[in-house]
This record gives C-alpha cells, sequence and structure tokens, in this order.
RNA sequence: GCCGAGGUGGUGGAAUGGUAGACACACGGGCCUUAAGAGCCCGCGAAGCUUAUACUUCGUGCGAGUUCGAGUCUCGCCCUCGGCACCA
C-alpha cells in the first residue's frame, strides 16, 4: 500500500502549533543552558529572500534544532537590517517612500521564513531603521564621542558619483569582487576600467573627493583585531581575508637629514637594505594616478644624507607611492625592490648591489637614526553618509563650543518623514534642506546650533544588532546587562565569506570597544563563525540575466519546505558551492514518500543485529557529521539506514530513531510521523536526541580484506570474534584460492594485520 | 608577487595512510500499467579477456619520493577559486 504525503496540509498545520507552543520562544531570563543561534540578518529587498538565503538560514535553522534536542536552550532570532542604501535605492528606484518600501518587504521576508519553517524567535525580531532600534545605535555613537573614537575631519575619501555619497574604504572594490558591470557615473557599462574600483552597491566608478567626514577610529584596535583572531574559531578564509586587510607590516621609521637643513622620514620593512639606499622617493597627490601603471617622477632639487656612508640621495616626487600610508616617503633600494629598480632605470639614478645586513636594525636605533614602528593597512572607518535613509549622526555644531553630542536623554534624533529624500551629490545629505530638522539649540550653551546633517553608514546599523535580539523591547538600554551576560557572545554564528571584512570586522571592533567601556564582559562577539558557500544552479551562477534564479516560494508551494530543506542540506558541503538541480529536488521528494510508506506500513524485522548495527551507526555518523556541519553526509547515511530497513525490516525503536534523528532537516514530517503516527507527545521538537550504543554497533560477520603485496586479492567472511586474530585470519587467507595464487613461487617476508580490517602479505 | 582553499565518474559529491567512487542525480534495461505518472528490480570509471561466472590491467591535475600499502604524507610543477597588493 502506497499513500502520498500532504506537505502542504502538514506543513500548515505544525507551523501553527509550534507558534501557539512558543516552541521557539526561550524564557530569556530563566532559561539554564543558553545556546544563541544566529544567522546574519537578511536586508529587505523587493525580490524577497532568494534560495541561496534558503541554503545558508536551512544550513543555521538545522543546527539550531539539533541543539535544542542536545537539551539546550535555543534562541535563535531573526530582523532586518533595513536601513541604508541598498534599501533606499530600491525605493528611489520604484518612486516610493522607504518607510514604506520597507514594511511591505519586511512583512514578505517573515511570511517567507516562516514557511520555510524556520524557528525563529518572532518575538524578538529587530528592524534597524524603526527608532526603537536606531536610537541605540545613536547611543552607539555617542559612546565612541566619549571614548574619543568618533571624530570629523577632512579627508581624500571614496565618493560614489551614483549613489551620492562617500563609502568606506571597504565598500570600494573591484568589479570582479563586487560582482557588477563597472559604470561611469552616467550609468553606462565601462569595459576596461583597468585598476580602477568601484562602488560595492552599484558598480559605479568611485571618485576622490576632498571631504569633512565622520571617521571611527578602528585603526586603534588594529593589533587587537589582529590578535583576537587566534583565540576564535572562525573558517579559515574568512580569518585570512580578515589579516589581510588589517595588513600588518613590521619596520622602521628612519629619519634622513635633508643637505640644507630638516629631515625627511620614510617607513620601511627592511631596514637591512639600508646599505643599499641610493635615492629617496615621496609621494605626490598631483601625480598620483591609480589608472597608470607607469612610473613617473620628478627630482626635487634637494638632497638627503645617507646616515651610513654619508652620500648625498637625490629626493624626488613620484606616482608610485600611496600617498596616506606609512609617512607617504619611502627609501629607494633598486637592489632590493623591482619598483625601485624600474624607476631607477628609468630616470638613470644609482644601483648599489649590497647584501642585506639584518645588524641594520640594531645600528640604526644605537645611532638613533630610526626607531622601530608598525605599520597597518587598515584605515579609520568612514560612518558618515550623505543619504537620507540612515540613523541620523546624533551630533550638534555650536559655533562657540565646537561639536557637542546631543544628550543621551534626547535620543532617538528622529529622522523626519520628508518627501524629497533623494540625494544630490552636492557633498550634504537631503537633511541639510531641512531647516526644521537641523535648526537647534546647543545642549551646552544654549545658543543657537545645527544638528548633522549625515546619516550613519548601514554598517553601524549591523555591528550591534546581535547585542539587541535578547534585550528587544527594554526602552531604558541598549542592552540589558543580565540578559547580555547570560546570552552573549553569540554561540554560532552562520553567514556569508562576503562580509569578512566589512560587516564582521566592524562587529568585532564595535564588541572591543564595548568591552573596554567595561558594559560588557567579552571582547569577541562571535567566538565561533561558520561561512557558509554559495548554492548555484544548473553549474552556474545565478543572476537575473542568466534567467536561472531559483525561487524558493515555488519550491516550497510544490514539493513543501522539508524537501527544499533537506535537499538543500544534500546538495553538497556547506561551505562548498553546491549545484541546485530540479531533479535533484524531485529526488528528494521521492526520498521522503518513502519514508512516509515506510513509517505507515513498517516491514517487519527481519534481522535485528544488521539492523540496530545500522542504526547505532548512523546515529554516531549522524551526531558527528551535524556538529561538524557535514548536513550532506549526514543525510547520506539516513538514506543508507533506509534502504537497510527496507530490506530487513524495522521495529518501533529503530522508527522512533529514525524519525529523531530526521528532526533537525525534516521538522514538520518528523512531528507528524511523531505525533500521528508513533503517537508520541508533541512535539519531537522537545525530544532528547537519541544516544548509540557502541555494543549494538558490533556486527556478527566482519569482511577482512586480503593483500599481497599492498594489492586486493580477496576478502574473506570471519565471525566478528575471530576478527582480531591475526593467526587463524592468516591460515584462512593463506587457503583461499583467489588469495593463495598471489602466494605461490614467493616467500612471505612479511605480514601487516590490521585488526577487524586488513591482512596483507609482503612476499 | 604574497596569503588561503581546492583539482576524484556524465553531474553533485563520499573516503581516521588500509577494498577509490559511499549517498544521490542523470542515463540504459526490465517488471507493473490500455497508456502516462508513480512504484519496484537490475546495470552504470576505462580497457582487455570470456558463452558466462570470474579474472587482469589502468585510473583521484602532472612528475618524482616515503611506505607493505598514497586521493590522503613529502618535494617540484600546472591549473581553478577567494583575499591582499606600486602598501615599501
Amino acid at each position: 500500500m502506497t499513500s502520498k504525503y500532504d506537505h502542504t496540509r502538514v506543513e500548515k498545520k505544525w507551523q501553527e502549533k509550534w507558534e501557539k507552543s512558543k516552541l521557539f520562544n526561550p524564557n530569556l531570563k530563566e532559561a539554564e543552558n543558553p545556546f544563541y543561534n544566529l544567522w546574519m540578518f537578511p536586508y529587505p529587498s523587493a525580490e524577497g529572500l532568494h534560495a541561496g538565503h534558503a541554503f545558508a538560514s536551512t544550513g543555521s535553522d538545522v543546527f539550531g534544532r539539533f541543539m535544542r534536542m542536545q537539551g539546550r536552550d535555543v534562541f535563535q532570532p531573526i530582523g532586518y537590517d533595513s536601513f541604508g542604501i541598498h534599501s533606499e535605492n530600491y525605493a528611489i528606484k520604484i518612486g516610493e517612500n522607504p518607510h514604506e518600501v520597507v514594511k511591505r518587504t519586511t512583512k514578505h521576508y517573515e511570511e517567507q521564513m516562516r514557511s520555510f519553517g524556520h524557528g525563529y524567535d518572532w518575538q524578538h525580531t529587530v528592524t534597524t531603521s524603526s527608532s526603537d532600534y536606531y536610537k541605540w545605535t545613536q547611543w552607539l555613537f555617542l559612546k565612541m564621542w566619549e571614548a574619543d573614537l568618533a571624530y570629523k575631519k577632512n579627508a581624500t575619501v571614496n565618493f560614489c558619483p551614483s549613489c551620492k555619497t562617500v563609502l568606506a574604504d571597504e565598500q570600494v572594490m573591484t568589479p570582479a569582487q563586487a560582482g557588477k558591470e563597472p559604470k561611469n557615473a552616467s550609468g553606462e557599462v565601462v569595459e576596461n576600467v583597468g585598476e580602477l574600483k568601484v562602488c560595492e552597491r552599484c558598480g559605479t566608478i568611485v571618485e576622490k573627493k576632498d571631504l569633512d567626514q565622520w571617521f571611527f577610529k578602528i585603526t586603534k584596535y588594529a593589533d587587537r583585531l589582529l590578535s583576537g583572531l587566534k583565540k576564535i574559531d572562525w573558517s579559515e578564509r574568512v580569518v585570512t581575508a580578515q589579516r589581510n586587510w588589517i595588513g600588518k607590516s613590521e619596520g622602521m621609521l628612519i629619519k634622513f637629514e635633508i643637505d640644507g637643513g630638516g629631515e625627511i622620514e620614510v617607513f620601511t620593512t627592511r631596514p637591512d637594505t639600508l646599505n643599499a639606499v641610493t635615492f629617496i622617493v615621496t609621494s605626490d597627490e598631483a601625480l598620483y594616478n591609480e589608472e597608470n601603471p607607469e612610473k613617473i617622477g620628478e627630482f626635487t632639487g634637494k638632497y638627503a644624507l645617507d646616515p651610513l656612508s654619508g652620500k648625498k640621495l637625490p629626493i624626488w616626487k613620484t606616482n608610485y607611492i600611496a600617498p596616506g600610508y606609512g609617512t607617504g616617503n619611502v627609501m629607494g633600494v633598486p637592489a632590493h625592490d623591482e619598483r625601485d629598480m624600474e624607476f631607477a632605470k628609468k630616470y638613470h639614478l644609482d644601483i648599489v648591489e649590497k647584501e642585506p645586513d639584518e645588524k641594520l636594525w640594531k645600528l640604526i636605533e644605537e645611532k638613533g637614526w630610526g626607531k622601530r614602528h608598525t605599520n597597518y593597512h587598515l584605515r579609520d572607518w568612514l560612518v558618515s553618509r550623505q543619504r537620507y535613509w540612515g540613523a541620523p549622526i546624533p551630533m550638534i555644531d555650536c559655533p562657540k563650543d565646537g561639536w557637542v553630542a546631543v544628550p543621551e536623554k534626547d535620543l532617538p534624533v528622529l529622522l523626519p518623514d520628508i518627501k524629497d529624500y533623494q540625494p544630490e551629490g552636492t557633498g550634504k545629505g537631503p537633511l541639510a534642506n531641512h531647516k526644521e530638522f537641523y535648526e537647534t539649540t546647543c545642549p551646552k550653551c544654549g545658543g543657537k546650533a545645527t544638528r548633522e546633517t549625515d546619516v550613519m553608514d548601514t554598517f553601524v546599523d549591523s555591528a550591534w544588532y546581535f547585542l539587541r535580539y535578547p534585550s528587544v523591547g527594554d526602552d531604558n538600554q541598549a542592552f540589558d546587562p543580565a540578559i547580555t551576560k547570560k546570552w552573549l557572545p553569540v554561540n554560532l554564528y552562520f553567514g556569508g565569506a562576503e562580509h569578512s571584512v566589512l560587516h564582521l570586522m566592524y562587529a568585532r571592533f564595535v564588541t572591543m570597544v564595548l568591552h573596554d567601556l567595561k558594559l560588557i564582559n567579552f571582547d569577541e562577539p562571535f567566538p565561533k563563525f561558520f561561512a557558509h558557500g554559495l548554492m548555484i544552479k544548473d553549474g552556474a551562477k545565478m543572476s537575473k540575466s542568466r534567467g536561472n534564479v531559483v525561487n524558493p516560494d515555488e519550491y516550497v508551494a510544490k514539493f513543501g519546505a522539508d524537501a527544499m530543506r533537506m535537499y538543500l542540506m544534500f546538495m553538497g558541503p556547506m561551505d562548498g558551492y553546491p549545484d541546485f538541480r530540479d531533479t535533484g529536488i524531485e529526488g528528494m521528494e521521492r526520498f521522503i514518500n518513502r519514508l512516509w510508506n515506510i513509517f505507515n506500513n513498517k516491514p517487519e524485522l527481519k534481522d535485528k543485529s544488521v539492523v540496530y548495527s545500522k542504526l547505532h551507526q548512523t546515529i554516531k555518523k549522524v551526531t558527528d557529521d551535524i556538529s561538524n556541519f557535514k548536513y550532506n553526509t549526514a543525510i547520506a547515511s539516513i538514506m543508507e539506514l533506509v534502504n537497510v530497513i527496507q530490506e530487513e525490516g524495522m521495529d518501533e525503536a529503530v522508527l522512533k530513531n529514525l524519525c529523531l534523528i530526521l528532526t533537525p532537516f525534516i521538522p514538520h514530517f518528523a512531528e507528524e510521523v511523531w505525533v500521528e503516527v508513533l503517537g508520541g507527545k508533541f512535539s519531537v521538537h522537545r525530544e532528547s536526541w537519541p544516544k548509540y550504543d557502541a555494543k549494538l554497533i558490533k556486527v556478527d560477520q566482519v569482511t577482512i580484506v586480503i593483500q599481497v603485496n599492498g594489492r586486493v586479492r580477496g576478502q574473506i567472511l570471519v565471525g566478528s570474534g575471530v576478527a582480531n586474530q591475526e593467526k587463524q585470519i592468516m591460515a584462512l587467507a593463506e587457503k583461499d584460492g583467489k588469495v593463495s595464487k598471489w602466494l605461490e613461487g614467493g616467500k612471505i617476508r612479511k605480514v601487516i594485520f590490521v585488526p577487524g580490517k586488513l591482512l596483507n602479505f609482503v612476499v
């Protein structure tokens, strides 16, 4: 008898029951065994969640459900990164107020996530664009200001002519990294952009502008951001990306006297090559041009004096020295640096061949010519944006008192609902057109003053959201100290590797600052971070232009959330680039139907030993594999078990265990089977994860592989009692027809025996 | 150039130094069916040999090495992907 499993009815039924029974709402104050399971919150886009989101979020949800069955009080919140350019650009595109757009898109996201069957605590969601959240983002800014980690200064910054705002260094990348076609300011696609970089969001080639901007002093934490990487358990590629981005270089600052007065200081990582220096180069903004790989220079007419030899070293202005790194001056050592060599040849400068001398490090220090110094690639974090859709920076400019922070009691500085929210690209944000917003009084002297009209980068919003979740609803503080102490740091953070140097570094920085302000008792927010991979479709990256974007809703409707979930987890390793195929999910639908028939028809148990051995092997394997995020092999081993059950039958205990190990992957199906078929108590999600019994794993008969000179020549089946007896196995093997012919004419020199597995004759 | 991760059937992918290709998808054949679908059974790396069962050889990017035994370890290359980069 076969009957079809009705996923639509079953999934809806249990989703409602779970919601009503508060299965996913742990008691945040009293939970005894907290486990904070977090997936990076998405920004709500118009298209809705795509299949990549479904893949990643399911990976996180499976682990959460697994931990719940391990007896943990799992807190699994979700929210929306709804402030910022991404949401605003879309609102502008469709000519609708961003407030309205966000309301609609977040609602759609919630429906989708509920339909996937994820166990989120919907009572603790966060929407970064709502004032009860951004009030505390502004509070965070005030903390930065108090700690002397926020400052405004004029700087040469990256400016996106399309988004009409400045960008942080981390938001500027090559077109390939951004995954965008490079465009010019008019929005036309440009073919050959050379070394030019583009805006992370829209792919437009960025410009350089000198503007007054707000920064967070992340460079002060460069060394801690680097050393902290050693104590956290993160995917290696993410650690490497962050290490590269921070870019530590240890070297020396060396001062050269200038002939005729003054001095010039260089930074070098190779003081041991000071004996081969022949010129000094200094960066020049006018000559500097990232597009031009050709080195050009101008002699300044001045000479520096080589402290070692006293020789005169010509000082040249060049385009090949990056301004703003080190001192902007470099000693030219053509013998040990290809770039210096190229420059020296072009302008006929001296080339001195001399072996590097390690003793120079010490000598330079002793003589007082220079001192040890560490440089970082990391720059301060530019947080102001000349846009509308962000948290207003809570600062007031007073003609008398200078920059004054908005007092905490006056937060939030509300973002007014205005009609002209489009950016203008004048270097000022839309709020600068609204007197009613910026005209205010100085909190210090009470005189007339103006508010800052820039808003904060969206990455400030997301740099602390994980702290807010457990304290959602608390109007008096950003996060409750007792609850924070109980739930943080996050036990498992699940997310994409594309945030390696953006969100993940900013969040670490903010956490370190709050720790140093004694507001929290940990300085790494995510001791364990798992970087999931990217899903592809039919062998190609998903994209609208290819027309191969997988819409998860269609698949959930057609095959059910469970089939979708289990297929997504079965496609390949969680950190790889698994390929989604329509035929694959059809196969998973068939597998779930097979399961349904097994649970309902209960084929009678034939060989208890074989089935129980397989069952306990499988429990062990699934437990280990889920713990290591190897969901694909966990599911494969469950399939093997099912194949054995179909052959050998099963009993009630086998069925119950099978149901339990299926629960994290196909939660609705498992609940239906547990309650309606096996007569268990609601809910299967509150049941304990099964334990395997090592004694039962043992089988009656064992296959021993027989090798001759390391090549497989036969196999013999022996009772498990004999499997570890070398002599007996050897005797059996020598008698074996297949093996004996390979032993003829040779003398056995040595026998290698692996108990229970293998016997190898060396002849 | 530097740092990191990889390279296994038609495809996705499995393999604590111990039977390479688990588990699936696709494909081929068969049963069932008026038919389709679903379901069930069999085959499925390549070559050789055989009526057949079996057997043999080759095979994890390329070339060496260690080992009784290498996809796995070592050395040298090639290629792919990711990060950093005129950063001194």
